[in-house]
DNA sequence: TGTATGATTTTCGTATACAATTTTATACAT
DNA sequence: ATGTATAAAATTGTATACGAAAATCATACA
């Protein structure tokens, strides 16, 4: 498989975004920029554009004089980003069903086909990459370049609210949603391509835990170990 | 009334998307750095920074080691750019009117009074980005940042799109749409806004002289009074 | 006159230097 | 011991310097 030659910036962006899906740099985790210029060994005018890049998709925040962090989507933002990403999704079923062509199911089983190698070979950040790549290249199939990066954008900003919100030994496992909704669309059955894609999205959406009080301002509750640990003493 | 301190970023960015949208700087006039230092007496770190939003607004276009300039959407970029708001401003018009309430009314009446004000008083670059504005805090009623943010991008290129595809002597003229649509919004009526929208977006969008050949490369066509010119003679 | 080639100039891309701000450490007073 | 004020260190923000690529111009030649 031909590797895509890839700029160093989108390069140090993905590995960036990569460590944010895997939890080695959870919300709220500093970003010093020298520290990632001596990572990547450039000069901190490339850290700063891919900083910028990555705040413009909120997958960082950037505090004026005060340096980048991992954003910390509240559960209303993922509930809001899940209901921009159901009408986008939902929106162009139709014309994603109207145009498949052969090309574009074997292009979408291509990538399944690696997510679900991914999964089995326990890499999460691939995986997690792979089933937005899914949803990104259905816009693409839908032939609608503006949704196509719209989504994108949703769907890294759902990659870090997976991070954030899914319970943290949660295993990936492969489940037949995506193929039953490649075979759908390629069937050119709008209806039940809707359907099923709304399913899953509901599904996607309530995997995770949102129900939690996101500010976890309350110490005690957080550290009600420590307080059980000195009761028992 | 209370002007929203803005950060330098910010107002060279709305500086140069102001000359795009008064046609002072046309689709594929290049945007050197060097003078655009000098115009804004700042460095090119920050003129950089300024080129990079832009292009990701995908409002300029940032050809590697040869420049930055203005983009040139072609008419199928537009009806796509169209399609998506279409999607995403229909969508979201339930909500609009679920949450709409007092503040948001007059919020929504303050934007299009200036929007108005701009017509009346020949500002151009004021009034394409007030009509743009109504439609971005449209999303913000319907109380769903993601999408207000996604439509600030769509609304940004459809503007652009405005002052490629509209004939340039095109007068902006007032009408009642946007005001129709608060009328509705505020009644929480959603069939009737949603109609109203839809509308609105379909005369946006027909008002652009889209059929015609975006690749205007037949000189015959362009230099059409030279050519009637010589046989005249 | 037109084309091709090479030098010159301009412009872009990255790294570094310097200024401003924030954070951390230390000393002192309460 | 806690809190505050001050000084030192670290970090961010901006400007500039330097190397690389591209565009331009001049010259030579057909």
């Amino acid at each position: 498989m031909a590797i895509q030659a890839e700029t160093s910036d989108e390069w140090i962006y993905g590995q960036v975004f990569s460590a944010v899906l895997e939890q080695r740099l959870i919300p709220g985790a500093k970003l010093k920029e020298s520290e990632l210029c001596e990572v990547f060994g450039v000069s901190r005018t490339i850290i700063r554009r891919i900083l910028l890049r990555l705040s413009l998709d909120k997958v960082v925040e950037l505090r004026p004089n005060k340096g980048a962090v991992i954003a910390t989507p509240a559960a209303e933002d993922v509930r809001q980003i899940f209901a921009a990403r159901r009408l986008l999704e939902i929106g162009i079923i139709d014309e994603a069903c109207e145009h498949c062509e052969a090309a574009d199911t074997a292009a979408l089983k291509g990538i399944v086909a690696r997510e679900n190698a991914a999964i089995q070979s326990g890499d999460r950040s691939g995986a997690i990459r792979l089933a937005g790549e899914f949803h990104v290249e259905l816009a693409r199939v839908a032939r609608n370049r503006p949704i196509q990066e719209l989504l994108r954008q949703l769907v890294a900003q759902s990659s870090l609210a997976l991070a954030l919100y899914e319970a943290p030994g949660h295993l990936l496992c492969v489940d037949d949603d995506h193929i039953d909704i490649i075979t759908a669309v390629s069937a050119g059955d709008a209806a039940k391509s809707r359907d099923l894609m709304a399913k899953h999205l509901a599904k996607a959406e309530a995997e995770m835990k949102l129900e939690a009080p996101e500010d976890n301002n309350d110490l005690k509750s957080v550290f009600a170990d420590v307080i059980d640990a000195r009761a028992g003493v």
